[in-house]
DNA sequence: CTCAGATTTGTACGTTCGTACAAATCATCA
DNA sequence: TGATGATTTGTACGAACGTACAAATCTGAG
């Protein structure tokens, strides 16, 4: 049936490659099928359109980083210790956006990259894949977190889970700047290294107390001022 | 001199709108000079080319804002307290950001969105400017929390660093998530409160202790280890 | 071996891009 | 006012883009 079953996969793989580094408009669809060693011709006929193709990437990874991500979740839901608990939740958002279960070394980290990069150019096949597949999960695992903290607002939970995505993306995205920083006493390319610290930050920011309501704060959060400058 | 002495700035301050929310790729100069009310020829009057275009944006933001994020990063350093003063230290790097002091309403959390934009694309013009200007106004910002968290290893701040530029870049690019997902209790892009969450999740972040070395810790934090799902 | 269907190839079309440039227009000052 | 330099306009060009499509090629079943 296919003379070469892995013309269609190495399109795939050189079209999340290309576009995860340098963006859905900058690459175009020559680009990849030089990459794959495919004709340009192949392209269209597997995919119709270049929006088709990057419908086609995010297919075949939403399913599978999701669904692992959510028996993460549920076995989570399960440790008994509280802190444990929320670490365990954190966890089982962070690692399946690194190593996707389906794929080769590092395709879900490459996939996540794509993600940050396809996000911060608006592109509007991919806005519609969020709203449509992505808050269904996430929604979970706030809901998740709201159980461990029941005494954050939704709203506070739902800024820090932001900023706990916008962590996961910048750090794939620039890597490098990471290992410039520290002087070689870290690689931002180390993705087991990332998953750690991305975790730890946000456990951590997630058990701080309401930017609103301090209850036990250690020093006075001033809100809505002026900075100490004079 | 000038027939019109806004026709630059109307050109400047169009491409800063259409690059900060469509990216560099995506925007032609026909799209800039129709939003600025210009002929196309005006734009390569102006700017020669459209890198030209695109640096001469920057030149125009960063060097206020990062003048600005000094001058609050020296007053932040006078503060007493320490909890206060790690405060002062982070709310001085991120405010800046939001609004820059040369500009109209809105322009510095314009172009702070247009610099996660560009960071994602990769694009080469930017690169070289991050590498150049930013890392030396980080590294003082590094410096000053290596000062009032000498127990943390330099690579952890980088780290948490990061996840901060992380955090303010997503907020920027993907406000209407927050709205969307905090389900009318939150609204993402209101921006002094999305300083204050940010400000105050970083600082919980940056009082946690390392990943490597938990002296205090709550619960036995794992590293390396599988999740606890079987 | 043969043939039908799947796939690849090569080429072409219409569009849009960045840029260049000469002509037209305007503002300023002698 | 008339000349000069700054700016705007309109047009054009070559390149690259996404896509379409017919011809060529390959694969697997009968």
């Amino acid at each position: 049936m296919t003379r070469n079953p892995n013309m269609r996969e190495a399109i795939l793989s050189a079209a999340e490659l290309l576009f995860s580094t340098r963006g859905f408009n900058a690459v175009s669809i020559r680009d990849i099928a030089l990459e794959a060693g495919a004709n340009p011709g192949s392209v269209t006929y597997h995919f119709k359109t270049k929006d088709g193709l990057l419908l086609e990437i995010y297919k075949r990874h939403c399913g599978p980083m999701n669904k692992r991500r959510i028996e993460l979740l549920v076995a989570a839901r399960r440790v008994r210790d509280v802190e444990d608990r929320l670490e365990a939740i954190v966890r089982a958002y962070v690692q399946p956006a690194f190593s996707s279960s389906s794929d080769l070394a590092g395709g879900g980290a490459r996939f996540t990259r794509l993600r940050a990069v396809m996000s911060a150019e608006g592109n509007a096949v991919v806005g519609r894949i969020i709203a449509e597949i992505f808050d269904d999960t996430t929604n979970s695992f706030i809901d998740a977190i709201e159980e461990s903290l029941p005494q954050l607002p939704r709203s506070t939970i739902v800024w820090r889970s932001q900023f706990l995505l916008g962590a996961l993306y910048y750090t794939l995205v620039n890597p490098e700047r990471v290992t410039r920083l520290a002087r070689g006493e870290a690689d931002g390319a180390d993705m087991a290294e990332a998953i750690e610290q991305i975790v730890a930050s946000t456990v951590a920011s997630l058990r701080a107390s309401d930017v609103d309501h301090p209850p036990s704060a250690t020093g006075v959060v001033r809100r809505r001022k002026e900075n100490p400058a004079s």
